[in-house]
DNA sequence: TAATCTAACAACGA
DNA sequence: CTCGTTGTTAGATT
């Protein structure tokens, strides 16, 4: 489940070490990642080079030249694995690229992964991305301009925080101890938020994801060279704690239901009322 | 609530005596029923002449010349009602056109209606009616195209059949008979509905509607020129029955809540199972 | 355990 | 009684 730290960790790796290369083959195992046919995928991508490695949300944004982007999604986890000339392939995998010095890079997923070919002009109509809403560890993520996107909504805050529309690169795992660190229960109405609770919001959604950032990442998610994040997962709070005590009250932490996802939460320090 | 009958019935009328007319007046009460602020609406309309007036399901379409659309939708309920020159007014109206023989109409909506201007070239754009479904009295609407429009389909009979993206112009009066008249208990499943059944609604659609607009609509609304329709409630053979006998088996006819309207049915002859 | 899209449905407002 | 918007839920996806 890698969110916005593993996937920016992993596509700044990507864009040091694969940028100039050219794309000289490609297998794809699994015609299901793609958007397009196999065949014309490969036609396609087949001679370009790349030129620089991005990300937006859990996307990963390859710019080709000619200009097209290849996108790719590793949806609930997976694997993006550079290997050298002659090094020995991951055993298994479902997609790989082979650049012309015979470099190159897998990617393995271990359940619904995405691999997009877009021309640079259609861009603006891959679903997929074209609506992605603003990243949190983006300059232009201001407290006000936060504040804004809250306006007029009046969904749980759980829901919001995960719907990649209003802000993008926050899923399941990093959103419980965001909602921890601001005391705010996942249920909670956007309207009854108060002034000072939107902006412990603000604060632990920077807080937490760019702490991981600097960690590289999930202690049990490898990046682009196999190599596993610091964030280990005892560094997370209530996430995935059920029955241990809250750190702050020492109230036993529950694992609840919220809509299609669970959530662990102190229910003493993130109160519904 | 008028639906297709009574709009099919009115366009009609409306088409055969307002066309040619040249727009010289216009007075909009209600600032809500437009589209556009009411200064913007009377300046474009006026001088326009009406080149035809037509129907799609619960809309009436005014095409003006030079080209633009003026859409009706009387919402809850409403009249449409014309007026020669030197004839009193209604007492009551939130909208009155008046052309340059000084003949025109009024409309007076006694709950939400529309009254839309959309140019020509924008009317692709217009949500409200850019996605409406085949009229059952359209030549087109045939017995495979309506099956067809089935396919995939797993809400209850009765939310397809209101929902105008499928078939444009049933509401909740005409719906009641129609269901009735194909033994269907509103809340079947689609999946579950058999050939033959579906073949019996398709009919029962067809029938109910084009009886009532031979009969010029229901009895308790109003065409163009103020006349009552031919359509009987009582000849509704079980809508706002309750508690009468069913026309067919002599159960007591029940009304029973569905979503957020109201069916009645027959428990007997529209079973669920 | 995780992600996204879609259809169906409910609640609300105009 | 209508229609649109927003949000929620369940199901499907490989």
């Amino acid at each position: 489940m890698p969110e916005l730290p593993e996937i920016t960790v992993i596509s700044k790796q990507m864009n040091k070490v694969i940028s100039n290369k050219q794309i000289s083959e490609i297998e794809a195992k699994q015609p299901k990642n793609l958007n397009i046919p196999n065949r014309e995928f490969i036609k396609t991508a087949i001679g370009k080079t790349i030129e620089r490695v991005t990300s937006k949300g859990k996307w990963i944004i390859i710019t080709l030249q000619p200009r097209y982007y290849m996108l790719i999604n590793l949806g609930m986890g997976g694997d993006l694995l550079y290997f050298k000339k002659g090094k020995k392939l991951p055993d298994k995998y479902h997609f790989k690229l082979t650049f012309n010095d015979d470099s190159g890079f897998t990617a393995f997923f271990w359940w619904f992964g995405h691999i997009h070919l877009v021309k640079e002009d259609k861009l603006s109509e891959h679903k997929a991305t074209n609506k992605l809403g603003i990243q949190p560890t983006d300059q232009k993520f201001t407290l006000k301009i936060f504040k804004s996107s809250l306006t007029k909504k009046k969904s749980r805050i759980k829901n919001f925080l995960l719907d990649q529309k209003n802000i993008a690169g926050i899923g399941n795992v990093y959103v419980q101890d965001i909602l921890f660190r601001s005391k705010l229960h996942p249920n909670r109405k956007i309207p009854t938020l108060r002034e000072e609770e939107i902006e412990n919001l603000y604060d632990a959604i920077k807080y937490t994801l760019n702490r991981s950032i600097k960690l590289r990442g999930l202690a049990y998610e490898k990046d682009f060279f196999g190599e596993k994040g610091k964030f280990s997962s005892q560094e997370f709070l209530v996430g995935y704690k059920e029955g241990k005590p809250c750190p702050k009250c020492k109230t036993l932490i529950e694992k609840i239901k919220t809509g299609s996802t669970s959530t662990y939460i102190c229910p003493e320090c993130q109160r519904l009322l």
